[in-house]
DNA sequence: TCCTCGTGTGAACAAGTGTTCAATCGTTTC
DNA sequence: GAAACGATTGAACACTTGTTCACACGAGGA
C-alpha cells in the first residue's frame, strides 16, 4: 500500500489524481471562499436582499436592520471591496445597489437550498 | 421629519417598508448565511470541489489537501450537519459524496463570479 | 463662516472559528 | 482476544471577525 509523507494511506491513487487534476486554481479557490465569506453573515445577508429590492442609502439600511450607520458603513465597505455592491452619489446621501446579477443568483439557489432541507 | 428610535433618518420611508415587506423570514436568513458561512472557507470549498468531482473517504481527501484526517473530518462533521455531504460506509471506510446539486450551483455560480471579476 | 447631517474610518474589544493534539470508537485481520 | 487502522470527538490554542466608540471628512443650509 503507498503512503504519502504524512504517513496517510491514499486509498485510491486513481481518484485522488482525478480529483487533484480538477481542482481550480489556488488563487481561484481563495477569491471563490471570499464571496462566500462575505455573503456568510447576518447583516450583509439581510443587506443584500434588501438591496435586491431597491437601490437604498446607508441610513435607510441602518433604520431597515436597526443598527447604527457606522455598522452599516464598515459591512458596505467589504461588499464594495469584492465588487457585490456598487454606490451612486447625490448630495450628501450614497445610495447603494448590487453590482451583480450572480449574487442574487447565489442568494435565490441558497433560499431554495434551505427550504428544500426545511421540507426534507 | 420622521425618526426612529435610533435617532437615524429615514431617507425613503416608502422604499424602507418596501424593503422590509420583501425581507424573508429571520429564520430563513439565519439559514441561508449559515450555509454562506460553511461555504466561505478555503479548506470546505476544496473538499466541495474534489468531492463534485468523485466521492471521496476521509484519508483520500486528507491525503489530497495535504492536511490531518482529524482536520477533514472536522469539516466533513460540520458539511454533513448542513446536510451539504452525506457518507457511505463500507468496512472501516467512509466515502463522502455531495448531496444536493444545489451547493454544485453554487460553487458554480461564484466561480463564474471571480473569472468575470478577474477579466474586468 | 459656522453648524448640521450623512457617511467613512481606525482602534479596541468580545465573540466566533479552524487547526492541532490526544484520546476513543468501530471494524477488520491476525 | 489483541493489534492495526480509519474515522470521530473534545479541549485548547491562535487567529479572524463584527460591532462599538470616537472622530474626521464633505456637502448643503442658515
Amino acid at each position: 500500500m503507498n503512503q504519502d509523507c504524512c504517513q496517510i494511506t491514499i486509498v485510491d491513487e486513481e481518484r485522488v489524481a482525478l480529483a487533484r487534476q480538477q481542482l481550480p486554481d489556488e488563487r481561484v479557490l481563495v477569491e471563490v471562499a471570499e464571496v462566500f465569506k462575505l455573503l456568510g453573515d447576518m447583516t450583509r445577508v439581510r443587506i443584500l436582499q434588501a438591496l435586491a429590492v431597491t437601490e437604498l442609502c446607508v441610513c435607510d439600511l441602518a433604520a431597515l436592520l436597526e443598527m447604527t450607520s457606522s455598522a452599516i458603513s464598515h459591512q458596505l465597505r467589504l461588499l464594495r471591496a469584492s465588487g457585490i455592491v456598487c454606490f451612486r452619489k447625490e448630495g450628501k446621501m450614497v445610495y447603494y445597489r448590487l453590482d451583480d446579477g450572480h449574487v442574487q443568483t447565489l442568494v435565490e439557489v441558497s433560499l431554495r437550498h434551505v427550504a428544500e432541507c426545511q421540507s426534507a
